[in-house]
DNA sequence: AGAGGCGACTTGATCGTTCATATTCGTGAC
DNA sequence: GTCACGAATATGAACGATCAAGTCGCCTCT
């Protein structure tokens, strides 16, 4: 390990103070010029950075910020959440900030890792994220006087007191309604979660909105499950039986959407022909998978900019009252949807078999 | 933000010096028996956690580990990393530790964040990953006296002077020939990556050794390219197409395998049935797949306990010479690789449809 | 001419630990 | 009786930055 250049040495070889060099890195301005090009070319030559201990230990604030690490799991939000944490690392970084990652099973796990980081000092925030209906996480972190950002809604809290960054998950399924309307859909049916949970049941809004301003609403169908393939499949069976089954399917996630095709298969259905299926949240095997996914893809960059953003704000302890950001997400048209069958294509171009950059915002409200 | 307890004010609550109340954390042994249960005592009851800045600033350890976030993609080993990271979090902490991310696209800039965070004195060491042929990274660490290991072994490098960890590839493709040759297949080919990819070399090593043993390199068929399910389908195709193909192949990748499947559809085959397929990593997508793919799954969780033990060691300053640490992969039997067509089965039990958990350690060798 | 103010830089104090030395106290040896 | 010694605890000095007050010219105003 070499030894690192401290202030003290810039100082000397520059012919200047300490609180010169230091001056030169945080308050420019009050160097005459020479001296700040002096000065910076000191440190420059010796490659000097301050100590992050020292000045987080000077300063009380480490710029790093902390962020539980979630389970890939593709089913649920997974890959987003993958995406996600690039992307903030990214955010983080252009603003100064490093981003701490912890791995832990449950929500008590993880307050107990709030505590040790926020004891410790090692950490100025929290990036929350996979927020739901009785989160103990932002009561805790609020009476701890932590500050955070949570990507997702306080679900169920009336006044929410902390700030927040979530996708508009009704706007997206709204996109996924007008998108199969446009390809002469009209039993468009919707594979949601149980009742109660908060992604889920803004995602059924969405699809309840659109239907209802189409006058869908009397031929359609709604099943709910848990998230899954397994249990997609198996609630798309129930509504594909019944008599006068619908054509298609908006799906609260692309395991959903997964199990609806496979729904279809088992009943000799072609999926995308016979049967048009819309995911959530695009995840990897979105496009991997035959017939390629449809699916609404949520804007992760933008939003771990605007956590970053939201959580800098928070940091520079100016208290006012919380900031609340709802980004639209956007439909990814593939093979999954097509023209209904026996229906005239009307506005939609069904995309081709080979889309080698991904259309983006082929939204359609 | 509370305000958090200093060790001054455990001493003074405990009636007792700074110096003890250090010792009783850091060196029990000091304290006499009833001391130490009173200052334990005080330190529980005030929550007391040392500062972690003014504890790296004294001690010039940070107890951080910086590790790249690498782009999760399907096609390479994105799945693998992405588990390796939980596992490297998960590990770190059992430790003591904490891992601090970063997203970078390139090496060269990730050689910048290593100085960057190496000048700050912002983390003791770094894991690295994805090392590969021509590798700078592990050179610039090296003149730079940082402490790393790496996950990958430094290929094409004659006496490395770094400690690595590594997931032994040709013992993965051995296992997949073993398996498919007790399936009952003869003429199984490899789908690989160009020569010179230290991965891929690797993997190929393992099938021709165990295509060898078995003395079916007379039949077996070689082709490699780039990696991806598109490239992995031409490349297929190609083999399919000759005079007596394949009846199975092994892939350097589960994009590859997935191409293969692919290419076998494409020739109205139905894999698994038909034509089997091996893939390599066990990626999420490969249990989603139809057929499910069967794939040789590394030890990530070994792999990440192995690589901060590593590191550890090569933080305690004791330099001896590096530690190389080589970890057997196993295979997940899955529908995609089934006896061959006109054999009789002769040990391997072919997976039902429904596995609720993986089977593990499914190894042949 | 002296007071006052401002720009440009310097100096001591401080953040909360741990390291390197004290100091204190009891106990056994000579 | 005191001297040496070790065990247990206490005290000053770092670590490397920033903050809060300096100091020192120099110019302006009265």
């Amino acid at each position: 390990m070499k030894k690192r250049p401290t202030i003290e040495m810039v100082a000397k070889r520059a012919g200047v103070s300490r609180q010169t060099v230091s001056n030169a890195a945080n308050a420019p301005h009050l160097l005459k010029p020479e001296t700040l090009r002096k000065v910076l070319g000191t440190i420059d030559e010796l490659g000097y950075r301050p100590s992050h201990a020292a000045r987080a230990l000077r300063t009380r604030s480490t710029r790093v910020i902390g962020c539980r690490l979630l389970p890939s799991n593709y089913g649920g939000t997974g890959g987003v959440l993958d995406r996600l944490l690039h992307a903030l690392c990214d955010a983080a970084r252009s603003k100064g900030y490093d981003v701490l990652t912890f791995s832990v099973p449950t929500d008590d796990e993880e307050i107990a890792v709030f505590e040790d980081l926020l004891r410790r000092g090692a950490v100025d925030g929290f990036v929350l994220t996979n927020t739901h209906h009785g989160d103990v996480r932002p009561n805790w972190l609020l009476a701890e006087g932590a500050r955070f950002v949570a990507f997702g809604r306080p679900w169920g809290v009336e006044h929410p007191s902390h700030s927040w960054v979530d996708v508009d998950g009704a706007s997206g399924t709204r996109q996924a309604v007008e998108h199969l309307a446009g390809l002469g859909h009209t039993k468009v049916a919707f594979l949601g979660l149980p009742e109660g949970n908060g992604v889920g049941d803004d995602r059924y809004r969405g699809w309840h909105e659109a239907m209802s301003a189409r006058g869908l609403l009397a031929k359609a169908t709604v099943a709910r499950a848990e998230d899954g393939i397994a249990s997609g499949r198996a609630i798309a069976e129930q509504l594909l039986a019944q008599p006068n089954p619908p054509t298609a399917f908006v799906c609260v996630s692309d395991a959903m959407a997964l199990g609806a095709i496979r729904a279809a298969e088992d009943r000799g259905l072609v999926p995308g022909r016979d049967v048009s299926v819309v995911g959530f949240d695009d995840s990897p095997v979105a496009s991997v998978l035959r017939p390629r996914l449809t699916s609404v893809r949520q804007p992760v960059e933008a939003v771990a900019q605007k956590l970053i953003e939201v959580l800098l704000e928070e940091l520079s302890g100016d208290r006012k009252k919380p900031s609340r950001q709802l980004l639209a997400p956007w439909l990814v048209a593939r093979e999954s949807s097509q023209v209904a069958p026996g229906a005239q294509e009307r506005s939609q171009a069904v995309p081709g078999p080979a889309l080698p950059s991904p259309a983006r915002r082929k939204a359609a409200s």
